[in-house]
DNA sequence: TCTTGACCTTCCAGTGACTGGAAGGATTAG
DNA sequence: CTAATCCTTCCAGTCACTGGAAGGTCAAGA
């Protein structure tokens, strides 16, 4: 099939096809045309790509994957610790994240907004330090 | 001050502040030497940038934030509109990581993690859904 | 048969926000 | 005098695509 159907398919871009190929991720025929041309397989593993990308693996994880994946002897431990090291990732982007929301979260909320200048958001980054009344839940 | 100071002062690598003057961020001086000379207030805009960056402002809402603050009419509402989207954006991505963690979390529970080849993960990427065990809590 | 439009190809450049490194000049300490 | 440290510019690389230009191929309709 050609690469709008294998897009299709996959629900990954054509764009993103061509470029998975010039990184190896995928080798597709070549049809006499000069098209390329997906095998179901081809799409199996676009569709594991798309799948391993959507849960946030880089390229070179998806690759170790793809390689395991087809490596009838490998060890699921291998995956595991993988997937556990995404785990603790998203875990620590998660806590990075809500530090950052309780900063900003009480700057918002002492901060008037309305047309007058004085502003405890801008105050606190020029390093004013202003006390900032804890909000009422 | 050199570049080195300037750096240490306001926490942020020489090379980043560079990259700050190639994009019209900070303009400091120059010695006779060719040397780039900063201010304490050249220092005092570092800062603030390094504040607005860490809480995740984009180089460009930085850019706005201090034309902001230099601009003595201006509507503290503005400001809050910027901050009130970031924390949107912030709970969205937390909500992503948090549901990124639900998908991969209960597939690192039940896969067994030992040398023997099959591997629950693997094979929910490879599109087998395979039935997965509510882990206990 | 011609033409239109959808599809395909390659190649180059841009994204965001830096970061690394090379090659070379200036300054300072010993 | 020399060595180390600092500074300069400029170029390239990061990550994972994405946009666009220029042009070839194919299928359907008038």
């Amino acid at each position: 099939m050609n690469i709008g159907e294998a897009s299709e398919r996959s629900g990954l871009p054509a764009k993103t096809i061509r470029y998975y190929e010039d990184i190896a991720l995928v080798a597709p025929d070549r049809a006499d045309n000069g098209y390329r041309d997906y095998s179901s397989s081809d799409v199996h593993r676009l569709r594991f790509l798309s799948r391993a990308r959507n849960l946030g693996f880089s390229i070179d994880e998806c690759r170790l994957l793809l390689s395991l994946y087809t490596d009838r002897n490998r060890a699921s431990a291998d995956v595991k610790a993988m997937a556990e090291q995404r785990l603790e990732e998203i875990d620590a982007k998660i806590a990075e994240l809500q530090s950052l929301k309780s900063a900003l979260q009480p700057l918002v909320d002492c901060c008037h907004g309305d047309d007058r200048p004085d502003c405890p958001i801008l105050d606190d980054l020029a390093g004013l330090r202003t006390k900032v009344k804890h909000a009422q839940a």
